[in-house]
Order: structure tokens, then sequence, then C-alpha cells
DNA sequence: CCAATATGTTGACTTAAGTCCACAATAAAT
DNA sequence: ATTTATTGTGGACTTAAGTCAACATATTGG
């Protein structure tokens, strides 16, 4: 990527932890599936090493690679919903009436965080 | 990233949908949560630069930043269960028996794909 | 056991991801 | 309508993600 960003160089712990249990399990199903590191890797158009990285839940890979081992695996399918707005109860609750096109800071000093 | 590959260069379809429509949760989200880009860029360390390809669903943006995106807004949970082998119906057929450490080629050709 | 192969590791190289700047366009609040 | 703030866009720069080669280390099959 060039000038890493923050979050990748040292991600949160959560994030780092989602992103080793996804590694593991893109890891775990590509075994079940008796495919090698180099079949996957083949797949989706990318070197051994960079699917390797993958299953290690290296956070500066992209998203299209990890989002590509899903779908050679044929569970793509699992990535629809995320951050799904028909899911996001929380959201939902937030948003009073209209959504903004545009999120406006005059508003009031609601500067949680 | 340095040499691209395919997979980020020109996903399948599936995987360039998939990758759009989470840039647009992340958006709906941020939104509905009155947030700024600047905001979601602040919390996970990144500029607004990175959030704004994040939401347009850019295939070579790091996973760490997607799922950075996700944690800024609570959502991070979602990705708990990506590939989880509990869940992979699939995975658990073709693992008949045990499964193995690495993938051997030399059982049989069954050189599907 | 032994042979064959899958995976791990290191290092060098290439190039695009991420940053920043400046300005334009758009939406919101008064 | 006017002002103010958010978001979009283009270009230049920096650096690490991805590639490849070569070798080491498992693990599997026979």
């Amino acid at each position: 990527m060039g000038n890493r960003s923050r979050i990748t160089e040292s991600p949160p712990a959560a994030v780092e932890n989602a992103l080793r249990q996804f590694g593991r399990n893109l890891r775990t199903a590509r075994l079940r599936r008796r495919l090698r590191i180099q079949d996957v890797a083949d797949r989706i158009g990318a070197s051994r090493f960079t699917v390797a990285n993958l299953e290690k839940g290296k956070p500066g890979a992209s998203a299209a690679a990890y989002f590509g081992a899903l779908w050679a695996l044929g569970l793509l399918n699992q990535a629809d919903n995320l951050a799904d707005p028909d899911r996001d109860e929380e959201g939902k609750v937030l948003e009073n009436a209209r959504s903004p096109r545009r999120a406006s800071r005059r508003r009031r000093l609601d500067n949680d965080f």
C-alpha cells in the first residue's frame, strides 16, 4: 500500500483477532476441500505467498484477496450481509426519521468517542 | 501492494459486487450514526480518502481498513462467522473422516475446476 | 523408511495503496 | 439566498503489498 495507515499497521485487538480467525477459517475450509494453497492462488490469480498470508490473517492484504479466497471456496455468499442495513438494529434506532446524504457536525455537540 | 494480483486488479464480478455492496452498507451505517467520513477515518487512524474508497468498495483497500470501518461503527461482530467451519456444511461433507494438515495432490486426479 | 510434494522462510524487486494538498461540487443550516 | 461544512477529484509523493527465486522444513503416500 504505500504510506501504511494505523489501522493496517497495528489494528485494534478486536480487528486483529477477527482477521486471524477469518484466516484460520479459510485454511480449514481449503483443507476440507483438499485444495493446495497453490490451487486457491490459481483460482484467484495470486501467488501462493499471498494466499498463505491470507490464512495468517495478514491485516494489509487486500479485501479483494480475502473475498476472492472466499469465492474460490464457494463461500462468498457469507459476505453478503456484512453491515447489512436491514440487520443494523442499532443504526435503525439512531436513524430518527430520515438519514442525511452528508453528516453535518453543526447540529449538536454530540461528539461521543 | 506493489505487483498487483489479478484478484485485486480485476476481480470476478461476484467479488466486485460483494465489495461494492459492502461499501454501500458501510456508508449507510455511517450516515445513520451521523458520522462524517473524517470521523471514521480518525477512529481507525486512516485518511478520509481511504475511508471514501472503502465506501466505494475499492478492491485493493486493505482488509484491515474494511474491518476497521466495521469496528468503528460497532459492527465488527458481523465478521465473526466468515467462513466459520461450523457453518460450512459443504466443507463438512467433503471432509470425510479427518482433515489433513496439507492438501496432497497425488491422492487422485480430482482436478475439478 | 523413503520419495514426493506441500508449505514455510528469507531477501530483492516492482508498483500501486495510502497520504497529502488544493480546489471543485454538493448538501445542510440559518 | 447565503454561508458553512462535507464530500469529491486530480496529481505528486512515499512505502509496503505482492511477486518471484531459492532453499529449508514438514507432511503425506507408498
